[in-house]
DNA sequence: TCATGCTTTCAATACTTATTGAAAGTACCC
DNA sequence: GGGTACTTTCAATAAGTATTGAAAGCATGA
């Protein structure tokens, strides 16, 4: 088997399988096929290209690039004498992680934390042992909802070198020869 | 508007809304509902008050109680003199994030360094410009996936207070009056 | 042993979400 | 204007997931 038939073999794997991982990371299969696809590709690539690699129709691939578009994880670029609109991922690993930080937080945390408000707000009167057991219990959800939300915020707006050293210094853990980027 | 319907709507809100963003929490509506059920609980409760509760079948109330068993997040309770089995949930803040940081990382992170780690392996003698870039993307993600592991890893065992003296030491947040505990 | 009360399973079904493909929209050029 | 090369939308459909309810399983005690 050669080094090439390997590679293929392996960039075949890393798209479906990347893919399946998605719908764990609550995104659907084909966005993260889409996201695989671009991350790994050196050059850009047109919508008709993303239907032949992944076997889509032209729908499911516009659908998936403009909201990947939308999340900030690809660009559009146009490329002089193409009429047609190419794209590109963003690369950088720790900018894709602060995206999708960016964007879970505003989905899973914050909508959190404003339903908990509301609870709080309309129990803090109340007198029943179950009144009582339920304002404490979702006071601290709260006071923890709040907090996740601070980490988040100021998580995605670090910057790699800072991230790592902290991380480092912290936590002592290091991925190998990082420390001196 | 007495508190007490403020209390009985707040609850009804907070169940099934907490039920809604268990969706995006990529845990099923039900099984959100019933843990937010138990959390607000004083007292354990049966599989039929579940039911009852939440208006939902036997099937489905067993099957998510006995998930969120799986998970940790709720025990079983045996009372004396009865047959039945009675449910309660882990009701520390900390825990219950620290257990479902375990939980995500063994569903979200470790797969994908299992990927990763395969594709890196496969594509590292491969010659041609885009085989070079795969591999230098793959190892790129490798590294930050293994580096989120360790974190995660690490968050997940870490008990409250260093916790939160280590996130306000160094991000320089707090909520609010925690910080003696 | 059988009746009772509870737990567990699972095939059928309902609900939710993703995908297709064709039609409509838009922008550019001759 | 009209033709061409794309992009965008969306109703129909397929695929995936959750829920039901009834039947089977299991433990207890009369």
């Amino acid at each position: 088997m050669s080094a090439t038939n390997d590679f293929i073999e392996a960039k075949d794997d890393f798209i479906s399988q990347w893919g399946a991982l998605g719908t764990s990371w609550g995104i659907s299969r084909t966005m993260a096929q889409v996201h695989a696809l671009l991350m790994i590709s050196p050059e850009s690539i047109s919508t008709d290209q993303c239907m032949e690699e992944l076997q889509i129709s032209r729908g499911n691939a516009h659908t998936n690039l403009k909201e990947l578009v939308g999340w900030g994880l690809v660009r559009i670029v146009v490329k002089k004498g193409e009429r047609k609109e190419f794209f590109e991922a963003e690369k950088d690993v720790w900018k894709v992680f602060t995206i999708v930080l960016r964007e879970r937080k505003r989905r899973e945390i914050d909508p959190a934390v404003e339903l908990l408000k509301g609870c709080a707000e309309r129990s803090k009167n109340v007198k029943s042992l179950e009144g009582q057991a339920f304002h404490k219990q979702i006071n601290e959800l709260q006071d923890f909802a709040i907090f996740a939300s601070k980490v988040g915020e100021t998580m995605s707006q670090l910057k790699y070198g800072p991230a790592i050293k902290f991380a480092d210094k912290f936590l002592g853990l290091l991925p190998k020869d990082k420390s001196m980027k």
